[in-house]
DNA sequence: CTGTTAGCGCATTCAG
DNA sequence: CTGAATGCGCTAACAG
């Protein structure tokens, strides 16, 4: 069959011209023979001919290879949105390397630097929880463009991609305000991430503008393992007036706590409600849902991201970083 | 800060020395002087010198990239599967180019021409569900290793890590069996897997060895879709004696089967049980979760996957294609 | 121990 | 329209 080391050079020599006529028959190069080119052509698919792309990119500086470093692929969040990356970059000709963080700062590190080490192309990203340090981020900009996604760092030579979560809190609040629910919980993020500061702005604009006041007790931040949201759902349900509500950080850290309540025996959407964000698909199985969720559609807020780092490496001059907000939905179970 | 363009050349040029001597100092080539290589080193360091990957890869004719190929990393069946191949590749210097076939003929094939294109040092895959035709995986393999796993195309000239189904299969039933319960159903997969006509195996070897009659109605091909699960699922429940157990062909199917059974009013694990091979850790948030579950270790069916496909790129001479079998375990709820 | 030379596969400039 | 020559960044064989 074809041969592993076919190069354009056997193919000139088979035809009896250079290599470069080679070169130029087969990217279709305006100053050719319509005849010559045939030829060429012609021979190069009888023998399967395959350029080299080690060598197109070493001479290209270029890769197309895209770099995509995030927390987890097992959270369908993510892997919804790298469905979304994938679904852009691939029409372009561009892969999708993939690195998971596991919210770790040293593994999140580690991957940029191999990344870079991989010669990638450019960089999406969604930050690791536990990310406090961004030094890794700032020196990789050297080398590489790179986007944010969801989990963004806000600074002026990166794009972002993210949901306005202040907004998606806050009708999410609404609602149960509306509802005549105040006693009502938040389970939020890691300060690390800002998505954990909007949560918190919606949370408190909501019951400020309903005139509830807002019960510190009820706020607890959790680092996103499954023994932090048990720790801390269990001091909202130790609490004197236990809440009716609690708003989660996204669905997985609901379903810990859910099972908190199962344990203490509380039956879920009477004793206790739970509203979420992520809309995992997962949860329309469960007999008693979330009551509500905020929809944040990942696979667009990939396929975003994967487009702005496209313009910025296929237009590095006239490329300008700037965010993108996402408009979230509240869906009512 | 650095120089993009920062090459051995200007280092070498700086410290007016050869390129060669800069590159054995930067490699800790024996043959150079200690005090000539602290001098390269340091300067390299201070200039925050990042050799050329594309450059090395073009050399060695390698890129260290490894290209997966998976039906759904929505799957978390699969996303496990790639967070092992990570972690076996990562330390050996490999990156992981990800694509989905989304079960899709077209999409499968499309994927690996693209990785080779991209010019990946090999291949793991997990057969897509509606791959029928196998030309694809044969004319790649003339130019990089392939591996299976899990969803595995038996063949001579590849390995394949999968697990033993049929055992898996056997136990499961012989579990049920053995409780008394002979009213059992196979909602299988497709045909075109190699784990549906093993699950057939078990769960037929079972029945003959319990004197049980194979009830033929009882066996269903599901083409791996909500509808088609939907609609098989009816048909068994339409049957003058509908099956008291479902053996799910993994739990994505049983998910959808358990909403069908609840829409017809049936309590689950009381007027039916479900078996399910994955081991979903979604699964154990349900109220009434499938009665028993085949952990499949779609982690170490990837890590092992991984390191095969690395045993053929780094030792093409002595390595021989084998087939590697995990064995399964049934898990009580 | 170090420098010179050559070459990987391809695209491109410069001649013709 | 086509061929020869050049160089991308790096490694390695060959000299010294």
């Amino acid at each position: 069959m074809q041969d592993e080391n076919l190069t354009m050079k056997k193919i000139a020599k088979e035809l009896g011209v250079s290599v470069s006529t080679v070169s130029r028959a087969l990217q279709n190069h305006p100053r050719i023979g319509s005849q010559t080119r045939e030829r060429v052509q012609k021979l190069a698919k009888e023998l399967h001919y395959q350029p080299d792309s080690r060598a197109i990119n070493f001479k290209n500086k270029r890769s197309y290879n895209i770099g995509v470093v995030l927390p987890y692929l097992t959270e369908q969040f993510f892997s919804l949105a790298l469905s979304g990356i994938e679904e852009t970059l691939m029409p372009k000709g561009y892969s999708v390397v993939v690195m998971q963080s596991k919210n770790d700062y040293d593994r999140e590190a580690a991957a940029i630097d191999s990344l870079l080490r991989h010669g990638i192309d450019g960089i999406l990203v969604s930050m690791a929880a536990e990310t406090y340090n961004k030094s890794h981020f700032y020196n990789a900009t050297h080398r590489v463009p790179i986007v944010f996604f969801d989990r963004v760092l806000k600074h002026s030579r990166y794009s972002t991609v993210s949901v306005n979560i202040t907004k998606a809190a806050f009708d999410a609040m609404e609602y149960l305000l509306e509802k005549g629910l105040t006693n009502i919980a938040l389970m939020n993020g890691p300060n690390s991430l800002q998505a954990t500061n909007e949560r918190l702005d919606g949370y408190v604009n909501a019951l400020n503008k309903h005139e509830v006041p807002v019960n510190i007790q009820y706020i607890k931040n959790v680092n996103l393992t499954k023994e932090d949201t048990v720790l801390k759902m269990n001091e909202l349900l130790d609490l004197p007036e236990p809440p009716k509500v609690v708003l989660a950080f996204h669905d997985y850290i609901a379903l810990d706590a859910m099972q908190v309540c199962k344990e203490r025996n509380l039956q879920i959407n009477k004793d206790i409600s739970f509203v979420t964000f992520s809309n995992l698909s997962f949860c329309s199985y469960l007999d008693n849902p979330p009551i509500a969720t905020v929809e944040q559609f990942p696979y667009d807020l990939g396929g975003k991201a994967a487009s702005l780092l496209l313009e910025a490496i296929e237009s590095p001059d006239t490329y300008q970083a700037h965010d993108l907000i996402v408009e979230p939905k509240l869906i009512i179970r």
